[in-house]
RNA sequence: GCGGGCGUGGUGGAAUGGUAGACACACCAGACUUAAAAUCUGUUGGGCGUAUGCCCGUGGGGGUUCGAGUCCCCCCGCCCGCACCA
């Protein structure tokens, strides 16, 4: 009897497909694509739990697809500039390449032993400077086709990480990976033009069937697409107007000012001649220093002394204010204020004494405005006063639409769709990023490089020992000849937001060693990524930006048209959480502790521990498994088992060493079952050859189900199920083999490994990796007879066996003779007999 | 504040409008063993009953339906996203 030994086995397996290069994706005709890609890693150094279910389940797909037909693309690479790399450089010295590329090794070493179907002929890393050449190639045609531009802009600035960061990228006023309050400052940066495919973008969203419902949504809410007007105010002090965007063009009636805001041309004009305004608008960007701050901040505004004429009340006058919670970056930086029907215009009002007037009236309300605006709610009726008064019956957009056209139709506006998305600022302050290949000379400007002369390489030559850019410090490497003058000029310090890199690795994936960012032939035969996998916290920012670089490539020429919408389905996969155990110190500080250092509760020393609940796994907190342990106790095959049962895949799963254990056993029991069925009597015939058969076709079919929907769990579950009625059945030789054959390869995208060595012990051909997937016989699930429960009035009374083809009538009368259904209806007679054919019979009285 | 999701045993979770709790964990009992581990078998939503069985049960309340965990309305709780966006 030999012992189930998943190192031996897993590494044996392992080196088999490698040497026939057998998920070496190549370019075919004979059969179908599939593109399946999981979000590759940034190379922190180790693989940890999330990794491991991310990857395995792409790989499940993988395996699936490959044994389905299919020619499978499955590759992986590494997202690798970035912070990290340069915060450890000044830590611990040493340089962020050489950090990088250590981890990256790292990591494929602890990836490799979990027998992941990948590609690794087209791994690359973002750092590698045959990647972040053409990224500098693909940045010079964004630029050509106008996609990309340059401006002095108010930035986030990242005080700890001293960086700019994208608006995606400022959390709760914080930045998405320091956590400083993030301030506000003017700098001159690159742009992408993402907002001129802000309609597009939330557009093209519908057609996204195969993607989370949630994450359409956070993205459509990102793009915040408004439908408004822009109403030009005719000054009545001087010559000119001032442009007004409203959304709320119906509570016109009500308005009694403007506000415009700091930054709003006219105030700037005003500031040079007026100092109490000078000093107002000073004060506001001294404010405005923190987003967090922002938010907070008092409504505060100042009288200009401007008056603005009523566009719909002759000789009505208007006072321009300028408000401090004016936006200058949105609609036209200038709004009208309707305190009677907006809280923030009334408190605004409400402190400096302008008038409150209705615009219109719901019913029951007493046409008094106190300290509450009157916002009506969608589904309210509004009663309009006035020029509006037609609009009766107006609700929620009717009256709205209904008064852009009368703005319109009066030539008082034009009715204008408006996004929220900004421009995405791509300029990053740091060392270790992609150069953004422009020149600056004092004679012709700023100057895109000429491509012959990329790669712009980063210098490896530099230190870390004060903050800053290093590129900026360099003593040489700025210094370059203008591209158009050929005089000497200066590179540009500032390197790309590392989110760039991530816009477009699937499309490097598909021709990755190529002197050209794709190939036409590559691409149009590999694109879209029929399935992406990745985690929630990816839903805005790098779905975003690469649906942006997607459109942007398909404008340059660098991927088809068909790619426009580059990830045909997206999967979210939930985390793997884990309770944290932890003590106190004698300041009852808490001090965590590594699961494998409780056993039962208590330390090894005794001391019980607290068991806080389950939470992402976090090296803070030490409620951390390391893969690596699980592989070398009980093999890739457990953990890739465990990963995917108990918990649908897109929520969290919760690591238990029970689970993990359990998992173990039953890939143990699979193996004494293989080789209980290999030491059988090849001749002897058995009984219940055709139950075992018909339990196998069931299973095939669902498990083929499960894995085609994502039910990773329900599948397993399913397998369960089919093993035991295995390992109970009596069944003669042959059809044991068939059953565990079948079963090793509905196992084979959970568990390769095993899955593969079960097949070759029982004699299977070649690979069952490669090896077709078993077909359902239809026949099979069908039975002659079938078991239907029976309710009365709704409850489960009894239950009949009747044969699978008989009639409604005949179930009908079988099931009222029933002995028990005589005696539950107690001699009441039936009103009504609902027979379900093959599922329920309910008798109504 | 706005938008979305979720709520099922001791636990993770199953259930195309059709027998709620599959499968797994945990617990308990039994077999094997001198014993333990390992393995195998069985029980396990609550209540009543010797028992065939009966009653209750998917956060709470109402509705649609022959039939609701599932669909509709209201409420409660939790989670997530967005928010000075005019």
């Amino acid at each position: 009897m030999t012992r189930y030994t998943p190192a031996e086995i897993e590494a044996r397996w392992q080196a088999t497909w490698a040497k026939d290069e057998i998920f070496k994706a190549v370019r075919s005709a004979d059969k179908p694509k599939y593109y399946v890609l999981e979000m590759f890693p940034y190379p922190s150094g180790r693989i940890h739990m999330g990794h491991v279910r991310n990857y395995t389940m792409g790989d499940v797909i993988a395996r699936y697809k490959l044994a389905t037909g299919h020619n499978v693309l499955h590759p992986m690479g590494w997202d690798a500039f970035g912070m990290p790399a340069e915060n450890a450089a000044m830590a611990i010295g040493g340089h962020p390449k050489d950090w990088t590329y250590n981890n990256i090794k790292d990591m494929r070493d602890q990836m490799k032993p979990l027998g992941l179907s990948i590609d690794w002929s087209r791994e690359f890393a973002t750092c590698d400077v045959d990647y972040y050449g053409q990224q500098q190639a693909l940045f010079l045609d964004f630029l050509k086709a106008g996609l990309v531009y340059r401006k002095n802009a108010q930035v986030n600035w990242d005080p700890i990480d001293m960086t700019v960061l994208a608006n995606e990228q400022v959390i709760d006023g914080k930045g998405w990976r320091s956590g400083a309050e993030v301030e506000r400052r003017e700098l001159t940066q690159w742009f992408f033009k993402i907002s001129d495919m802000a309609g597009d973008l939330k557009d093209a969203l519908d057609g996204l069937d195969n993607w989370p419902a949630k994450v359409r949504l956070m993205q459509e809410n990102w793009i915040g697409e408004s439908r408004g007007i822009e109403i030009p105010f005719q000054r009545t002090d001087g010559d000119g107007t001032i442009l007004c965007y409203s959304t709320r063009p119906d509570t016109m009636r009500g308005a009694s000012f403007i506000a415009v805001s700091p930054d709003h041309p006219v105030a700037k004009t005003l500031e040079t001649t007026h100092p109490d305004l000078a000093a107002f608008i000073d004060e506001c960007r001294k404010m405005d220093t923190t987003e967090a701050a922002m938010e907070k901040a008092e409504k505060k505004g100042i009288d200009t002394g401007l008056r603005v004429a009523h566009p719909i009340y002759d000789g009505v006058e208007l006072p321009v204010w300028i408000g401090n919670f004016v936006l200058m970056d949105y609609g036209t930086g200038a709004v009208f204020g309707c305190p009677a029907h907006d809280q923030r215009d009334l408190d605004f009002a409400r402190k400096y004494v302008l008038p409150v007037q209705n615009a219109f009236h719901m019913p029951g309300d007493t046409a008094e405005v106190g300290t509450d605006a009157l916002v009506p709610a969608k589904t309210e009726t509004i009663v309009y006063i006035d020029h509006f008064a037609g609009i009766t019956e107006a609700t929620g957009q009717h009256g709205i639409d209904a008064t852009i056209d009368y703005f319109e139709a009066h030539k008082l506006g034009t009715g204008q769709t408006k996004y929220r998305l900004r421009d995405w600022g791509l300029s990053r302050q740091r060392y270790w990023g992609c150069p953004i290949p422009v020149v600056h000379c004092d004679d012709c400007g700023v100057v895109p490089e000429k491509k012959e002369n990329l790669p712009i390489e980063l210098p490896y030559d530099v230190s870390f020992d004060v903050p800053g850019n290093p590129l900026d410090r360099h003593p040489t490497w700025r210094n370059c000849a203008c591209p158009s003058c050929g005089k000497p000029a200066k590179r540009e310090t500032d390197t790309m937001d590392t989110f760039v890199d991530s816009s477009w690795y699937f499309a490097r994936f598909t021709s990755p060693h190529a002197d050209t960012p794709t190939v036409q032939e590559d691409a149009a035969y590999w694109m879209n990524v029929d399935q992406y996998i990745g985690g929630i916290e990816h839903a805005i920012l790098h779905l975003l930006y690469s649906r942006f670089f997607a459109r942007a490539m398909e404008v340059t020429g660098h991927l088809p048209k068909s790619a426009h919408e580059p990830f045909n389905a997206l999967f979210t996969q939930g985390m793997v959480t884990h309770e944290i155990y932890q003590t106190r110190d004698d300041k009852n500080r808490p001090v965590y502790h590594l699961p494998e250092d409780v056993t039962d509760g208590k330390l090894t020393d005794g001391t019980e521990v607290e068991t806080i609940p389950s939470a992402k796994m976090s090296k803070s907190k030490k409620n951390v498994v390391d893969p690596i342990n699980i592989i070398s106790a009980y093999g890739a095959d457990t953990a890739r088992w465990f990963v995917l049962s108990d918990s649908p895949p897109e929520r969290d799963v919760e690591w238990t060493a029970s689970g993990a254990e359990a998992a173990f056993k039953h890939l143990t029991r699979i193996w004494t079952l293989c080789e209980r069925i290999s030491t059988m009597d090849k001749d002897a015939k058995g009984t219940g050859d055709t139950d075992l058969l018909r339990a196998m076709h069931m299973c095939i079919h669902d498990v083929t189900t499960g894995i085609e929907s994502f039910g990773f769990n329900a599948a397993i579950a399913k397998l369960y199920g089919f093993t035991a009625v295995l390992q109970k059945s009596k069944a003669g030789h042959a059809a044991q083999r068939e059953a565990i054959m079948t079963l090793a390869q509905l196992m084979s995208p959970m568990t390769p490994h095993l899955a593969e060595d079960v097949w070759t012990r029982q004699g299977g051909t070649g690979l069952i990796a490669t090896t077709p997937w078993p077909q359902v016989d239809d026949a099979m699930l069908v039975s002659d007879t079938v078991t239907m429960p029976i309710q009365i009035n709704g409850k489960r009374r009894a239950e009949i066996t009747v044969p699978a083809d008989m009639s409604k009538e005949e179930v009908e009368k079988v099931a009222l003779a029933d002995q028990a259904v005589v005696k539950s209806l107690d001699g009441a007679s039936p009103k009504k007999v609902i027979v379900v054919p093959g599922r329920i019979v309910n008798v109504v009285v």
